[in-house]
DNA sequence: CGTAGTATTGACTATCTTCAATGCCAGTGG
DNA sequence: CCACTGGCATTGAAGATAGTCAATACTACG
């Protein structure tokens, strides 16, 4: 079992999830041994890095393992804007997959690792509709948070759903929910992703505070109780 | 061959999709005769009718074949919002299937038709697989659309972005892309897609008119050249 | 022809963006 | 140690943009 655990972490290493001890985390419960759903464990990807580019053609779907990235699209025009993060336990890349080519660039927040997915030989049929089960499941739930609960609110109200929101995903990835969280992006960045300027984001996040809902010191937000426990409801 | 399309048309029927004059349209390709993707062609619903509730278990995934969807959301607070439109050729109901229940009510937007995917068996893995696999793709497919590339623009920016898209999703459903477009949802489900109010897409909607980016009379839209272009460009 | 739902327009107000200045902090090199 | 730098965060003021409210027009349908 040890040596399992010490072959799961070796860089670039092939892993068997059923043998991961991270396997709750990525999937959701534990795998039966031998289900077939193979990784390769990536080398540590430094802050600022990029794990594939906008443009680039598609090689595989990644599951993010620790750390957090960055999602970013050019558009035609030139500007460039976050269309999302990613945290623990979940799915990047996918979209690249019916495309040919990834849409978006992603980069490193924080120093993170990933997970690289094998996909299953066609003979392997069963297997294959494992993977792709989970797969689905995953993505789906994702399109979820794709939906953006905090469309048409004024901008106060989109930061506390976005942090709420960061926080959940955070928390579901085996955060403590109490603790403290250290957001691992920028204000600016916080803003692009919403389509609010940088400044609407700083004085949301001071009448966040100065009302009680947050706990702001730079990076790192607490929740108040009352906010936890909402999201506690949302997630159970 | 013609008893065949009988059937694929008569009403809550087993359809093999395969067999489906429509299937290009759905799956994008033709199908291999037998390889199990198999539906049932429900009953026509009229508009305003629902196709499912939120909060309703989920029974099943459905695939549009004609008309528009439309799917919104009550959030606690009792405000409900439009998440999203469905055109032939999209899945809907697939996030149901990972909540076990629906995050959102589908109500016809228009008279329409749609087929409700039959899940196959566990033993016909390869058959399963082939289903799992075009799930993801036409699922990720649609995540893209999510990713509302009009986010941060200025509201007339937006407007034209939606109808743009839209116009967009319906040409790959068959429409033809230089006919005018009509506007299965009303100005104001627009607005509540986008964030916006009501008097604010009217608005944008007479200025891309006046600027001669589109021509509106009332749910009519007819995209000029310039904007057809870029549209035929984007799906290439 | 009346009605209900939808669309449009104007006037006023609230909210957000932009611009500009300043503060804070960690890292770097003298 | 300390000044300097660059990136990020914060704040204020002015102007642009979108929301709200209210009145009116249009259209399909019985």
């Amino acid at each position: 079992m040890f040596s399992r655990m010490r072959t799961a972490r070796r860089r670039g290493s092939d892993v068997d999830c059923a043998d991961c001890p991270a396997v709750r985390r990525c999937w959701g419960e534990k795998l039966p041994p031998g289900c077939g759903i193979l990784v390769q464990r990536q080398p540590r990807l430094e802050r600022g890095t990029t794990l594939f580019a906008q443009g680039e053609r598609f090689v595989a779907i990644y599951l993010v393992v620790a750390g957090c990235l960055t999602l970013r699209e050019t558009s035609p025009d030139g500007t460039e804007r976050v269309v999302g993060f990613r945290v623990p336990g979940e799915l990047v890349g996918l979209e690249g997959w019916s495309l040919g080519v990834h849409s978006f660039t992603a980069t490193a927040a924080t120093a993170m690792t990933v997970c690289r997915l094998k996909w299953p030989q066609r003979e392997r049929a069963v297997a294959s509709a494992a993977l792709l089960e989970r797969l689905l499941r995953k993505s789906t739930g994702q399109i979820d948070a794709c939906a953006r609960p905090w469309t048409g609110l004024v901008a106060v109200e989109q930061v506390a759903a976005f942090i709420e929101d960061f926080a959940r995903r955070m928390r579901m990835s085996g955060e403590r929910p109490d603790e403290r969280l250290v957001l691992p992006m920028t204000r600016a960045e916080i803003g692009s992703y919403l389509g609010l300027a940088e400044e609407t984001v700083v004085r949301a996040l001071a009448q966040l505070r100065r009302s009680g809902r947050l706990d702001v010191k730079g990076r790192a937000v607490t929740l108040s109780s009352h906010a936890y426990r909402s999201i506690a409801l949302a997630a159970s």
